[in-house]
DNA sequence: TGGATATTGTTGACATATAGACAATCATAT
DNA sequence: ATATGATTGTCTATATGTCAACAATATCCA
C-alpha cells in the first residue's frame, strides 16, 4: 500500500500501520488459542469471567467487551454448549442471567493464561521499556482523538 | 479490564490497548464513511483500485489487504451492484478478473478522499511528529513479534 | 505433447460483528 | 396503583471474515 500519495499523506500511512499491526496482532492470537478450539472473543468472555467469579450479565460483557449485547447470545451459547460456562438465573431480575465460569471453563482457563502472560509479554521484545510506555500513553491520545472526530462527524 | 492480574502483566496490558486503540480508530472510520453507505473495507478495495487504473484481480486484492480470497466474491460484488466497480475479463488469464474503478467509483474516490486525509491527521493532534514516527516503527517490530511467536506455536 | 501441479474465483458451512424490532420485565413518577 | 419509559436477552437481516472443496484454467516439466 505505499503508493505516491501515501508518501504525501503520513497520518495515514501512521493510521494504517496501526489497524494493520493490531490486525496481526488479533490474527497471532488467533492462532494462539487454536490449540483449545477457542477464538479470541471466545477467549475474552472467559478471561473476563474468570475476573467476575460473581458473574456477569450478558449486556455487562458486551460493554465490558465494546460489542452489541446481540453478540453474547451466539457467543455464550456455544461457550455453554461446550460446558466452559454456565448461564445462572438471577432472583432479582428475571430478564437477566449472571453468566459465570464453570469448573471446566476455570480449569481450561488456568491452562492458558500462564502462556498467555509469556507470549504476551514476548510481543515487546527488541522494544525498550520506555518506548513501550510512551506507545501506550500515545495510543491512548490516538483513540481519544478518533472518538472525538467520530463524535462530530455529519450523520 | 483493569484487574489486579493486569497490573502484573503490563505486556498484557499494552497489548489490549493497542488492540482497543485500533478498534476505536477502526470503528471511527466505519462513522466516517457512513455518509456514502460504505465500510472500511469497501474503502479499502476502492481505495486501492484508484492507485492501479489498469485493475487488479481478486487475489492480488485479497493479498494486499490481507484477507482471504473467497472474501473479494461478496465484496466485489455488492460494489459492483452498486456500480463503483466492475470486473474486467482478462484475455491472457481467463480464470481472473481484472478489477477496475469505474466513473462511478472514482467520482466518489475523489469526494472521499480529501476529507479522509484531513481527519486522518487530527487523529495524531497533540503527538509531536517525532513521537508519531517512532510509534510506527515500534508498531512495525510488535507486528514482526507477534508474527514470529504465531509462526512458532504448536498447532 | 501430455500429465502432474498450481492458481483463480465461487460456493457452502460456520463464527463474528452490526442494527433494529420484539416481548418480558424492571424502575420511576405521578 | 398504575401508566410511562428503560433495560434485558433474543431474533432477523445483513456484512464481514475464516476455511475447505470445487471446476475451470494455467503452468511446468519430463
Amino acid at each position: 500500500m505505499r503508493t505516491r500519495v501515501d508518501e504525501n499523506h503520513p497520518a495515514y500511512r501512521a493510521l494504517m500501520e496501526l489497524l494493520r499491526t493490531a490486525d496481526t496482532v488479533w490474527n497471532a492470537s488467533r492462532v494462539f488459542f487454536e490449540r483449545w478450539d477457542l477464538s479470541p472473543s471466545q477467549f475474552n468472555v472467559l478471561n473476563l469471567l474468570h475476573f467476575n467469579p460473581n458473574g456477569l450479565s450478558q449486556t455487562d460483557l458486551s460493554r465490558q467487551l465494546i460489542m452489541h449485547r446481540s453478540n453474547l447470545t451466539g457467543l455464550v451459547d456455544r461457550l455453554e454448549k461446550r460446558g466452559l460456562v454456565a448461564r445462572r438465573e438471577v432472583a432479582a431480575d428475571r430478564r437477566a442471567y449472571s453468566v459465570v465460569l464453570t469448573a471446566a471453563g476455570t480449569r481450561l482457563l488456568r491452562d492458558i493464561l500462564p502462556r498467555y502472560y509469556e507470549d504476551a509479554a514476548r510481543v515487546w521484545d527488541r522494544l525498550p521499556a520506555r518506548r513501550a510506555a510512551e506507545l501506550i500513553v500515545d495510543l491512548q491520545q490516538v483513540a481519544r482523538n478518533a472518538q472525538h472526530i467520530a463524535a462530530k462527524l455529519p450523520r
